[in-house]
DNA sequence: GCAAAAGTGTTGGAAATACACCCATGT
DNA sequence: ACATGGGTGTATTTCCAACACTTTTGC
C-alpha cells in the first residue's frame, strides 16, 4: 500500500478537479476612493445604473478578472476611473452578505485609497462621476453605505498610526494644509503650536525652503515628506496619537 | 422615452443575469483558531491532504457555501471542527493571488478566532488535528504562513486596543493567568506591579471573592471580565498600551 | 522555615496639553 | 493700518516606567 493511499493523500490533479466542481460565486473589488480639495475631505462616487437604486450613488467597483490578482483589480478600478497611477491602496474588509446585491450573489472585496485630487484632474469626465463631501454621504447603494463607513473608520485609525495623509496632498504643502487635512479626516480641531511640534519632532517633514504665493496674509513656508527617511526610521515610529 | 432608456438604467431582471454571466472564483474562508495553553499561545492546525504539502501543517478551512454569509461560514468552520460554539471571531484580510491555490484559482477570506480550550475539550478528536506553540509554526501549506502571520499580528494589535484576550481565558481567572496571557501573545515580559494598575483602572474585573487552589504558593484571587460594564463603558476605553 | 508567588505605593521623568505673543504679508 | 494666518516658548499636568518589601500559602 502506497504512502498517498495510507493517508488519503490528494494527488494534483485530484485537487484540481476538486476546485473544478467547487461553488463559485461573483467576486468584486469596490473602492472608496478619498481626496481633498477646499479643506474637505472627499470622496468619489458613481451614480448607479440601476433601477432599484435609481439615481443613488455608489462606490466605484468591478469585477475581478479570472486571472487578475485582488490588488491588481482594485489598482485596475483606480486607473480606469480616475487615470491616475500613482496612489495609496490599502484592503480593509471583504462584505458577503448572500443578499447584499440584488443581482444574485456577489461577494465585494473592499479598499479605500488616497489620491492627490490636484496633481491630476479626473481623466475620464464621465459626468455621472463626482466628488462628495463625505460629511454629506447618506443613503449609497447595495451596501455601500456601510462599506463607505468602514473605510472612513479604518483611515481615521491609520492615519493616527503611519504617516499616510501626504497622499492626499500636493508634494509640497505648508503645514496649514497638512493640519486642515488631519482636521477634516478626523472630524476634529486641532491646537496648531501642538500640532507643528509633533510633526517637527517625527523629523521626516523636509523645508524646501519655498513659501506659498498669492494667499492673502504671512505666506507659510512648503515643506515635503521624505519617504526615504520615514521607511528607515519606521520601526521608531509608534503613532501620531491626537 | 423612458425615463429608464434615457440613463440607461438597468432592470432588476437585467441585473440578474447579468450577473449570471459574471466570472465567479471559488471562495473559501480560513480560520487561524488561537487557543492558551500551558502559558503559550498556541494555533489549531491540520496534516495538509495534498501530495504536494505532503506532511506539512495547514489552516482549518473550507468552501464558502452558496447561501451562506461570510461570518456564518467561519463560525461553521470553528464549530464543525472544534465543538465549540462561544467564541470571538475576526475577519483579518483577503488573500487572492492568481496561483496560491494550486488546485486553481481559490480567493480565500482569513479569519482569526479566540476560544477557550479548557472549558470545551476538543470534540472532533482527528488524530490530525493539533495544537501548536505559535513561537513553533513554519513552513504551513499554500499561503498559509503569511495568512497565520497576518492574524497573529492582527491579534497583537488588536488585543492592545481591545479587552479581547478574556476569550482565551475561564471564566474565572487570576492575575498572574491574565498577564501570562498577554505576555505570550505579545511575546514580551511585563512589569506585575503596572500590569495589575493598569487592569484594576480600567475597572471591568469582578472580584470573585473566591482564590485559586492547588497552587504551591500563595493563591491568587479569581476575577470574571464584566462584559457588560465594558460594553457601557466602551466610548472611554481607548486602549491597553503596553 | 523556606520556596514561590500574591499583593501593594512611591517617585522621577517624559510627553501631552494649554496657552499668548510677535511677525510677515496682502489689501 | 489692519486683517489674517505664520511662527515660536513655557508652565502645568498627566501618564508611564521603574523599582522593593511584606504577606500568605504549600511543602
Amino acid at each position: 500500500m502506497k504512502d498517498s493511499q495510507l493517508h488519503n493523500v490528494k494527488s494534483l490533479k485530484a485537487v484540481q478537479s476538486e476546485v473544478q466542481i467547487y461553488n463559485k460565486v461573483a467576486l468584486s473589488v469596490d473602492c472608496v476612493i478619498f481626496g481633498f480639495e477646499e479643506n474637505k475631505l472627499k470622496v468619489l462616487l458613481i451614480r448607479s445604473d440601476m433601477k432599484k437604486f435609481q439615481s443613488r450613488w455608489s462606490l466605484l467597483g468591478d469585477l475581478l478578472n479570472p486571472n487578475e490578482d485582488l490588488d491588481d483589480a482594485a489598482y485596475r478600478i483606480l486607473n480606469q476611473r480616475t487615470g491616475m497611477d500613482d496612489l495609496y491602496l490599502e484592503q480593509v474588509n471583504t462584505f458577503g452578505k448572500v443578499s447584499r446585491h440584488p443581482g444574485g450573489r456577489v461577494v465585494t472585496v473592499a479598499y479605500y485609497s488616497l489620491i492627490n485630487v490636484l496633481n491630476h484632474k479626473l481623466q475620464i469626465l464621465d459626468n455621472e462621476i463626482h466628488w462628495h463631501d463625505v460629511n454629506a454621504v447618506t443613503d449609497l447603494a447595495f451596501d455601500h453605505q456601510d462599506i463607505f463607513e468602514t473605510c472612513l473608520k479604518r483611515l481615521q485609525k491609520r492615519v493616527q498610526e503611519h504617516p499616510l495623509g501626504f497622499n492626499l496632498l500636493p508634494n509640497k504643502f505648508s503645514l496649514r494644509e497638512l493640519q486642515n487635512l488631519y482636521e477634516a479626516i478626523l472630524g476634529i480641531k486641532l491646537d496648531r503650536r501642538n500640532f507643528r511640534k509633533k510633526f517637527f519632532a517625527m523629523d521626516f517633514l523636509v523645508d524646501m525652503e519655498e513659501i506659498e504665493t498669492n494667499v492673502p496674509h504671512r505666506p507659510g513656508r512648503l515643506y515635503q515628506f521624505d519617504y526615504e527617511k520615514y521607511e528607515k526610521n519606521k520601526k521608531k515610529w509608534s503613532g501620531i496619537d491626537f
